[in-house]
DNA sequence: TCAATAAGTTACCAGACAGTAACTATCAAC
DNA sequence: GTTGATAGTTACTGTCTGGTAACTTATTGA
């Protein structure tokens, strides 16, 4: 077989790594699957992240239909809630498998103590 | 559970992400399984890529473990032949799940006829 | 009316990443 | 001894990404 050459933006690996290749999104997907709804509490789990940065990371997991952006008015000050879509859910059925890979062949200290901290959050659930 | 906040560097999803995000990677890492393994011969099948950057892919790929570099001196000129590791080999497994929900998720034209005649040649080897 | 809270937006900057074009090294064939 | 092939390297440039700091809007409670 031959095809007039390989390009990322045509390969479905590449497109797939694009939509978590954001620094911050695999770890956006997790808190968001396990609870962590709202912009504030997000912030407060990935405390090196900066609000700018966080907005543009939700707003592209958005337009990309990974996940859904609730504003609910009428309260104190306007609340917003971020829930998985069944696309971002089944991306992060992906996600732990590429979890998974990483934990076997990337030993080291830092990931490993992530790792069982993340073992027990899944257990958990 | 509670961690002092999650950071990309030491999660393994993103150290694994890094690992195949280098625009070219996974497509690199493709070939060089199916035995496109000349420098010449990977320029040939990504038209789009310049030397340079191939040259920087590789390097890192091998830095990286997953993949070796062997120079044939006492021949024509030097020829250089790439091969995977386990590490790239198992990474390989890893990619083609990606690329499988990258198929199943991301319709479109152009990632539908790519992967079409990339599970041919999957199912050729 | 003034501070606090939630969820941003804007302007600006620095470093990483990808691309182009020209140059290099080695050997074989003509 | 010049050309051609393989496999690069180097210098330069432009774009993309992520980061900081200050400002914004809306509403509640003291």
């Amino acid at each position: 077989m031959e095809t007039n050459g390989y390009d990322t933006y045509s390969c479905p690996v590449g497109r797939t790594i694009e939509l978590i290749s954001g620094r911050w999104k695999p770890i956006i997907l997790y808190l968001i699957q396990h609870g962590i709804n709202r912009f504030g509490a997000l912030q407060k789990k990935m405390p090196k992240i900066s609000r700018k940065v966080l907005t543009e990371q939700l707003r592209d997991l958005e337009k990309q239909g990974l996940i859904n952006r609730d504003v609910r008015v009428s309260k104190h000050p306007q609340e917003v809630f971020y829930s998985l879509t069944d696309t971002g859910l089944s991306l992060r059925a992906l996600i732990d498998q590429i979890f998974d890979w990483g934990t076997a062949n990337l030993l080291d200290e830092a990931s490993q103590t992530i790792a069982r901290s993340l073992l027990l959050a899944r257990a958990e659930k």
